[in-house]
Parts: structure tokens; C-alpha cells; sequence
DNA sequence: TCATGCATCTCGGGA
DNA sequence: TCCCGAGGTGCATGA
């Protein structure tokens, strides 16, 4: 059986049956057309007609690719319900229920229809996480400074969650807060939220350091400001070795 | 000429061949293949064997889709350059400068190779988006408050930018934070750094209010917990009407 | 289900 | 260029 299908300039009786083949058949719908975008639901949006690439994934997933871009212009998330209308055109409709979003694809000409039955079995390792900074600071606390001490990860507190909550070698509380990339306002605002909550509930021994390979000028000022704390740490990459499925030790 | 030109289970000289002249002919190029893919940049990625779609925009966006969500499971941004390398299998290089980033498709088995000469001069009009809420409260401020002022969008101030600067009918100053859909602590957590920066240089006559049309039950403690206050708004969507290039009255 | 925060976030706007 | 914040953010994780 082979894995891909493929018909050009399709009539909307072959486009209906390859549709119709691919949502059977859990493949990957593709379509090179030129179109009209309806959208409704969490926003509103029109796009007039252009050629386009549509793809529609089996979990539901749809996507419609302008040439320039990373972004999809219109989408529906996986788990909606896309079928094709017949009517004065062919008109892909993909609906999304909680929200109630609907998506509508005028195909004003079609140049090419496909299906692939994609078979993937694999998932993504990837490594510089900040999860995995968070690991290289709990095997190695003295990072951050001498005496640290990591006592929780991902701890829930009053207003938010704390990466990473420790004590000093003075027995203050130490709030952590990690960013991958350069950290802006923003993480310095998580960090300052933080702070605030644990000094209502413990007091003034309370630290907050923000862990981040460096800082956008509005964050230094601001972290300085608020007297909290910066330790420049970069996301370690693992070398080789793959992650989720790890290989066991034994 | 054609818009689209196919090739089912190509030889490598023909995929060399098609991948060529989608490069030169600013074309968008679409692989069905089984591939492995290695990425290194801000981070670093593997993904072993399987089915995939890779989609290469003629701006140097660069898509590999699984056949499950929306989000492609590695990619390059616009402006990355790439190429097709003739190796064992061949290889599809894509290379970013700044950040330094390489993305490198295995090309073990391809079913498929597509270029497509899609043109496309029409942007998205989208309505219901937080600029909107913006126009609708610059256009009806009675909607925050009787007596209320707004003077200022957009207003950069020492920590961050305020969506909307006002003054209340007793002459506060009211900073506005607005949301198009249910704020999170997030959102008061910038509001608080407005209304802070703003406090520290006209002192204490000044409110916060975050606009949107819901709280989580986080920030709705948090914005109570600090003093802040909540107006309820949606975001409105307009009718019909095209936004951008937006048609002239004569 | 909701709430929370990361992301190779992407993208646009402004200084 | 950097900085900042929106986004139909998407997505995983926990409660």
C-alpha cells in the first residue's frame, strides 16, 4: 500500500473522495489552494483569496500556511472536527467545541490534493531546558553560592508556584527563580511575587535570586530596585543521550 | 506555467533537482519523508526515524510536522538559508546566524517532493484583540468609571509600558491593565509593577485596575490582596469590516 | 476541568 | 539592535 496519494488540479468529486480517504484513514491531509479564511470563536478574523498550503493533521490539528512566516495564519487546535462541504466551491470546515471555535476554508481553486499516511512512532529529546537548570542546581547547590541549600522544586505558595525554594547558610529562606534565556521585566516581577509572599508568612529573612544566563537593562534596574538578586547560570546541554525514555541503569 | 510541480518517490537527483528550483523560484517547497532531525541552537534536539511533513517557506521558515498537534516539532525562523546536501542520504541543512542555530534532515526515505509557486497578497484581519478593548475604552471611559480620563496609551513609565494612563473624576491617576481573555496572576503582577513605579513618583494617589473579561481565582487573591481593583470588559469584535489597509471614505 | 508557567516561544512596535 | 509585551498563543503538569 503505498504512503502517499496525490492528484493535481483535482475536480471537487476527486477532492471529495481524497478528503473524505484521508480522515478515514488517519493520514495527513495536504492542499495547495487558492482560498478564503473565515474564523470565529475566541477572536474573529478574515483573510481574502491567496494560494496557501492546508494541512490537517488525524488528532485534528489544521493549519493554513501563508509563504512567509513561521506562524500558521489560521488554525484550529487538535482535537477539532474538520469535514468538507460541497457547495458552490468546496469549503473545509473545522470545528473546535469548548471553546466553540469554527474555522471555514473557501477553496476557490485547488492545485493539489494529498494524503500520507504518516506512520511516527519517535518523540523530541531535547536538552537546555530549564528543567534541566534546575537539576544541575540541585547536584550542584554551590553554584548559586556556598551553603546553599535546595529544599523544594516546583513548589506551590501562596500567589504562584517557586521553581526553586532553599535556605543559605545564614538559615534564610531562598527563592529562585530560573529563565533559559536572558530574563526580562517580567521575571523579575515572578520573583518579586514570590519574595512578597513568603515574607508575609516568615518575615524579612527572605532572599530572592534570579538565575538566568543574564538580564535585559529594565530587568537589572528593576531587580536592583527591589533589592533582589541575580547569579548568571547557562542551561546546560546534555551531549548526547535521550531524554523521556531514559536509559535505566541496569 | 504550473503552480505545482510533484514528484512521487523521487531519486536523490530529482529531489536534488526540485529543491533547487523551488530555492531559486521563490517557491514553497513541501517534503513527505521519513527522516531523522538533529537541531542545535538555543537549545539542542534529536528525533529518531519516522513519517513527516517539511515545509520550506521561500522567507527560510522551516517546518517539520508529526502527524499530532499544531506545533511542528522543530523548525528555523524566517531569514534562516538552506540548502540540500548529497551525503550517504541526502541531508536538508537549514543554518540561522544570530542566535547561531542548524537544523539537519536526515532524508532516509522520501515519498514525496512538492514545489509550489503560491501567491499571496493578503493579510489577516483579525478583530477582538486587546488594541481593540484599548479603542473601545479611549472611545467609551465611562465603561471603567464615571469621571474617568484615559490620557495616555501605550505610556512607557520606569518598569515596563502601561496599557492605559488616566485620571479618575477625584484625580488619581488610574493605571489600566487589560486583558483579552481571563487575566492570571501574570497580568496583576504587571499591573502591581505599573502602580509601584507610578506610586514611587506621585505617591499614593494612584489606583490599578485590571480590565478583562475574567480572573482566574489566583489573581482574583492576589488583586485583592493588593488593593487592586476589576472591570469586567470583553473584547469587542467588530462585524464585518477589514482592518490594516482599511477602505478609505472616498 | 481549571490554574499556572515554560517555550529553540513568535511577532510587532518603539527607542 | 535590544527591549517589552501580546497572542485565537500552544503545551505539559498538578490540583
Amino acid at each position: 500500500m503505498p504512503k502517499v496519494e496525490v492528484k493535481i488540479n483535482p475536480s471537487p468529486e476527486e477532492i471529495k473522495r481524497l478528503v473524505d480517504l484521508a480522515f478515514s484513514s488517519e493520514a495527513l491531509l495536504t492542499i495547495f489552494a487558492r482560498c478564503r479564511v473565515h474564523y470565529d470563536g475566541r477572536a474573529k478574523s478574515e483573510l481574502g483569496p491567496g494560494d496557501r498550503v492546508i494541512l490537517v493533521k488525524p488528532d485534528g490539528s489544521f493549519l493554513i500556511h501563508q509563504n512567509k512566516k513561521r506562524e500558521p495564519v489560521n488554525w484550529q487546535p487538535p482535537g477539532s472536527r474538520a469535514h468538507l462541504e460541497l457547495r458552490d466551491k468546496p469549503v473545509l470546515v473545522s470545528v473546535r467545541r469548548k471553546p466553540r471555535e469554527t474555522l471555514e476554508v473557501e477553496l476557490e481553486e485547488v492545485y493539489m490534493v494529498s494524503v500520507f499516511g504518516a506512520e511516527d512512532y519517535e518523540e523530541l529529546s531535547l536538552t537546555g531546558s530549564e528543567a534541566e537548570m534546575a537539576e544541575l542546581i540541585f547536584r550542584n547547590p554551590e553554584i548559586i553560592e556556598p551553603g546553599f541549600r535546595p529544599l523544594f522544586r516546583e513548589k506551590q505558595i501562596k500567589h504562584g508556584i517557586v521553581d526553586i525554594l532553599g535556605q543559605d547558610g545564614e538559615g534564610n529562606i531562598v527563592v529562585l527563580e530560573l529563565k533559559r534565556r536572558k530574563a526580562e521585566l517580567h521575571a523579575v516581577s515572578q520573583l518579586k511575587r514570590y519574595v512578597e509572599a513568603l515574607r508575609e508568612e516568615y518575615g524579612e529573612g527572605v532572599r530572592g535570586i534570579l538565575v538566568a544566563p543574564a538580564l535585559t537593562s529594565g530587568a537589572e534596574r528593576l531587580l536592583r530596585d527591589e533589592g533582589l538578586e541575580f547569579r548568571k547560570v547557562e542551561p546546560p546541554k546534555r551531549s548526547n543521550r535521550r531524554r523521556g525514555r531514559q536509559a535505566t541503569l541496569f
